[in-house]
RNA sequence: GCCGAGGUAGCUCAGUGGUAGAGCGCGGCCCUGAAAAGGCCGGCGUGGGGGGUCCGAUUCCCUCCCUCGGCA
């Protein structure tokens, strides 16, 4: 007999906080997030992070736990993940993943071919060249070493194109061989994964309402203090720093920083649709988006069995 | 009520006697060590209603409706 373990994921603003924890109350599971954005210390109101009062409840993991400087990357995820997992089952729980990182959940379901860490100065390396020469340059040196994987990347895709070939270079393999050894949770485990679903009408809604509640929570406050950190790569990508530093310096006014979050969560939203609507082993869970976090932890009850 | 300007994509607007574009928005997709990132693709339209001229009208004419500005 497998042993389960539970995705919830959907896109942002769906509402899969609040219902996980009632959710995971009642069949005696604990929340490990999937996101790649709450893992970080001190942005807690821009990435909509659950409250203390919320994680008290049942116990959360990977949130709040990568200082700002440091980049992060799926593989320190899938690391720090699935050993929270094989915790939560020794402890006869069930692991319960919750986010929306589309490309995090598929490295645990999936996994993620093994190779060299990345080396920073070959990666700088190769960009230096893609601004000097054009990202057509990089893709025509992939076509040689590569192509199978040339033919998978768009030569626009540079960040793509240089990751291949850093890859090819490192371990002297093509990129395209290594990712076909992959092999995750979904191989193992009795895996369900439910992914809330509502029209896309009221998503945009409801992002409209989390965006004004953000403003009202302290949000101008939080990211403030952050652009006075200093802030790695990945974790300045968070929506809002770039959109309130333009309003900081004086670029826009507050109405129209505004509306570049909700636009720019909108957008970030209809991605992680495309990623989920892809995977067909997702149990979708239709919601109207006005159900209460108990209401939705229901109909995700009915469709745990 | 009179005079003027205008009604074309979700929005702002361009253009043409041979069934229409642009920007933004929006939609679809890709994704394996930056993923809330990065990249690709797509006009999504009874051209305000009706009538007329013409081989042919979104374009010209008439009429009605609506919006905005001015005069009353």
């Amino acid at each position: 007999m497998k042993e389960k373990i539970l995705f919830l994921v959907g896109p942002t603003a769906s509402g899969k906080t609040a219902a996980a924890v009632i959710f995971a109350k009642r069949i005696g599971a604990e929340i490990i997030s999937c996101d790649s954005m709450q893992v970080y210390k001190g942005m807690d109101i821009i990435t909509s992070k659950p409250f203390p009062a919320l994680r008290k409840k049942v116990p959360h993991y990977l949130i709040g736990v990568v200082s700002l400087a440091k980049d992060y990357d799926v593989t320190r995820f899938r690391r720090a993940a699935l050993n929270k997992a094989k915790d939560i089952l020794k402890r006869g729980k069930i692991p319960l993943f919750v986010g929306g990182t589309g490309l995090y959940m598929s490295v645990l379901l999936d996994g993620i071919f093994k190779t060299k860490a990345s080396d920073p100065r070959l990666r700088e390396r190769l960009y230096k060249l893609a601004q000097n020469k054009g990202s057509l340059y990089l893709y025509n040196r992939l076509l040689r070493v590569d192509p199978a994987a040339a033919l998978k990347i768009h030569p626009n895709d540079t960040r793509r194109l240089i990751r291949a070939l850093e890859v090819f270079t490192a371990t002297g393999k093509p990129i395209s061989e290594l990712q076909k050894k992959r092999k995750g949770l979904y191989a193992d485990y009795d895996v369900k994964i439910l992914c809330l679903g509502l029209k896309r009408e009221r998503l945009y809604r409801r992002i409209e309402q989390r965006v004004e509640r953000m403003f009202n929570k302290g949000l101008l406050d939080e990211v403030r203090k952050l652009l006075r950190r200093k802030l790695s790569r990945t974790a300045s990508a968070a929506i809002g720093i770039k959109e309130l530093k333009g309003y900081f310096d004086g670029q826009y006014d507050l109405a129209e920083a505004k509306e570049l979050v909700k636009l720019n969560t909108r957008r970030y939203a209809k991605r992680q649709l495309t990623w989920f609507r892809k995977d067909k082993r997702i149990t979708w869970v239709k919601l109207t988006g006005n159900e209460s976090p108990k209401e939705t932890a229901d109909k995700l009850w009915k469709k745990f069995f």
